[in-house]
DNA sequence: AAATTACTCAACCGCGGGACT
DNA sequence: CAGTCCCGCGGTTGAGTAATT
């Protein structure tokens, strides 16, 4: 399967500039989002649908958001991030005019490195989907790993998964270690963006993945239940 | 004031998944 | 079923800026 973008020549890369995103913004108004592919020749744009894309869902959508997090942002997206790990388009539909993209840069700029300098909790990003994107990159909450738990995920080297965060290292002293439930309750529809309806079923679906679902025993209902809406 | 270093974050890249044919 | 296309995701890069020397 051959997935490789086709790339006109003479496609511009780099920084957007206004008169780009003007065009850009028009053609979304007038046209709706999607067919990113044919943007650039229906635009004139001499972009690729990629960028297109990207610069629509983090710039120039309606409601994003821009400028410094507040402290609850911060103290969601830590939380979140430690039952999602690095799962940063979800943890970003609970932030609402917040984008994965600008999730992720505050998590790696910020949050991060309040760890060790093990620059990241990295799996090889190749073998990421293949452990069908279960964030073992982070224990969740409770301390003990579940690769170690369950003895080794695709025999990963245990350096491989070290923790970069000392408040996810030594739970117990963790300032959100008896973390309630970071997700929102279904009535709290201002929280979330138009297009990404909140499911609680869904959620829940996404947690009980996050913890874990294969019956390994690490975390019971009890652990459960304060996530489960 | 100039040079260097550190930091931030916008954008790119490569990949996997789903829809469609 | 296999191939192709499009979309979206997470990791990484590098330009721009701020801080420091």
């Amino acid at each position: 399967m051959e997935k490789k973008e086709v790339k006109p020549a003479g496609l511009r890369k780099g920084l957007w500039k206004p008169e780009e995103d003007l065009i850009l913004k028009k053609y979304v108004e007038t046209n709706g989002e999607g067919n990113w592919a044919t943007v650039s020749e229906k635009s004139g744009l001499m972009r690729g649908g990629k960028s297109c894309r990207l610069r629509w869902k983090n710039y120039l959508r309606p409601n994003i958001k821009h400028g410094r997090m507040s402290d609850e942002e911060k103290d969601l997206i830590i939380r979140l991030h430690k039952l999602l790990g690095n799962r940063w388009s979800l943890i970003a539909g609970r932030l609402p005019g917040r984008t994965d993209n600008e999730v992720k840069n505050y998590w790696n700029t910020h949050l991060n490195k309040r760890g060790s300098p093990a620059k990241t909790i990295s799996i090889d990003s190749k073998k990421k989907k293949k452990l069908h994107q279960l964030p073992h990159s982070q224990p969740p909450v409770g301390g003990e790993s579940p690769v170690n738990a369950s003895g080794g995920l695709d025999g990963r080297k245990e350096e491989e998964i070290a923790v970069t965060c000392p408040w996810i290292a030594t739970p117990s002293k963790s300032f959100n270690y008896d973390i309630k439930s970071p997700l929102l309750t279904a009535n709290d529809a201002s929280f979330f963006y138009d297009d990404e309806p909140f499911i609680p079923i869904l959620d829940s679906f996404v947690l009980f993945e996050a913890f874990g679902s294969s019956g390994e025993g690490i975390y019971s209902p009890e652990d459960m239940q304060p996530v489960l809406l």
